[in-house]
DNA sequence: CAGAGGACGGAGTCCGAAACCGGCGACGGT
DNA sequence: ACCGTCGCCGGTTTCGGACTCCGTCCTCTG
């Protein structure tokens, strides 16, 4: 014992505010054994031979029964001289900021690619992820489970709205569009956008300003609805 | 016509000193319909309508007969207004330096290797084609392509190689040399070793300098070959 | 105390397949 | 003459599955 955790049987005099019944050895023991999600963040386990504490659910080989005693805080672990395991890393707790930071990184990298990080020359999901601290497929992991779409399909939904609002609100022209929008290429905006909207660009802005009236008054005869 | 560069038939004047024969304004015509790579470096086409010019082998769509004049060097279609194709990039010929590109990327990664780049926390795959400035699916190619073997094979074989050494020149702990070799753990140095060498570090160490005799003069008893 | 090795899951690596990308040229409309 | 659209093309990028690597923990032995 490396001094004032509890032992064996003394988890029965200790609680926490989230505990509403206080823990036997004998749960704890099975609890860390089975390797319980239920029990995580109830109690710590703390390994003597290696001055280690972990939360029951550790993927590490478990230590024999008379190597460890129990805390019921990481806290109490570590003002016994246990250091968190590199693992299971129990100073992090399911809710805890870094429970979350797989999310971050992905809200970081949708700000990214509203800012442009996927466009022009030399952009890509790889130099994205090096920007982000992750590795590229590990990106691509984050996005498909916390964004539902990949970094690419992200990026090309963003330009399509850009160049919108450019047809929308300016005069420019077709290919200064295409480069405002972040598209690389005429040929490239031209593509994507008759994808989204099934027709060219300028069709589109035709269309638009047509069916809003001129300023003759005169209407455009039979004017075909937006299909989107 | 732009100026200067061979109209039709003028092409029969002019050679070049690799071009054993003259070419015929058909024969042009004909190789270059079919981008046949034994005609590459051998005359130019030039593009009217875009004043560009390009080489026989050329993936972009053929332009009309009328639309196009030969030359029989870059050089010449640069005198006379075009500009080189960015697609098949004429002035860039088979055995240039550019062509050369690709191998020189490997060695540079090699050497990075060597040093180091792929070692320590942090380092990946990822990183070193971002260093070298191609994608890292892309580096994975040209190592297969050049090198015959992936770029952590080759880490693999430099970290073992360091490890032997300072095993036989020096007198640090495993512990030492597992770090110095670029391992990031003893536990992957002794892996790693024991799949080349069939025997820990340590047996390794021992046996080697049982093999060359001890200051005392005493030989070990049947002394196992080492197999690598 | 150092070293070896079993066990483990997250992240990295590798690869094939598919998509993206940008360039070229033709053509039509203004 | 210029702008915009689109067919065509091959190199590179993207993506995701499969697998390996990796570092950590723990035990045990010399």
């Amino acid at each position: 014992m490396m001094g004032g955790e509890l032992k064996r049987m003394d988890l029965t005099m200790c609680t926490t505010t989230h505990d509403p019944a206080p823990l036997s050895v004998e749960e704890c023991e099975r609890a860390r054994l089975a390797r319980d999600p239920a029990y995580d963040g109830r109690f710590f386990t703390c390994v003597q031979t290696t001055g280690i504490y972990c939360r029951p659910i550790c993927p590490a080989r478990p230590p024999k029964p008379e190597n460890v005693t129990y805390c019921t805080t990481a806290a109490a672990a570590e003002l016994s001289g246990y250091r968190p395991c590199l693992r299971c890393r129990p100073e992090t707790a399911p809710f805890s900021p870094a429970w979350n930071g797989s999310q971050t990184t992905v809200a970081r990298a949708l700000r990214l690619i509203e800012d442009g990080a996927l466009d022009g020359p030399g952009a890509s999901v790889d130099g994205l992820a090096d920007r982000l601290g992750v590795g590229a497929r590990q990106l691509s992991r984050l996005f498909r489970k916390h964004a539902g779409a990949t970094p690419l399909q992200v990026a090309r939904t963003v330009r399509v709205q850009r160049a919108k609002r450019l047809l929308d609100d300016t005069d420019l022209s077709m290919t200064e569009i295409a480069d405002q929008a972040g598209f690389g290429s005429l040929r490239r905006f031209n593509t994507v956008f008759a994808e989204v909207y099934h027709r060219p660009p300028s069709d589109y802005r035709n269309r638009k300003r047509k069916g809003r009236g001129s300023p003759t008054g005169h209407r455009a005869l039979n004017p075909e609805p937006l299909r989107v």
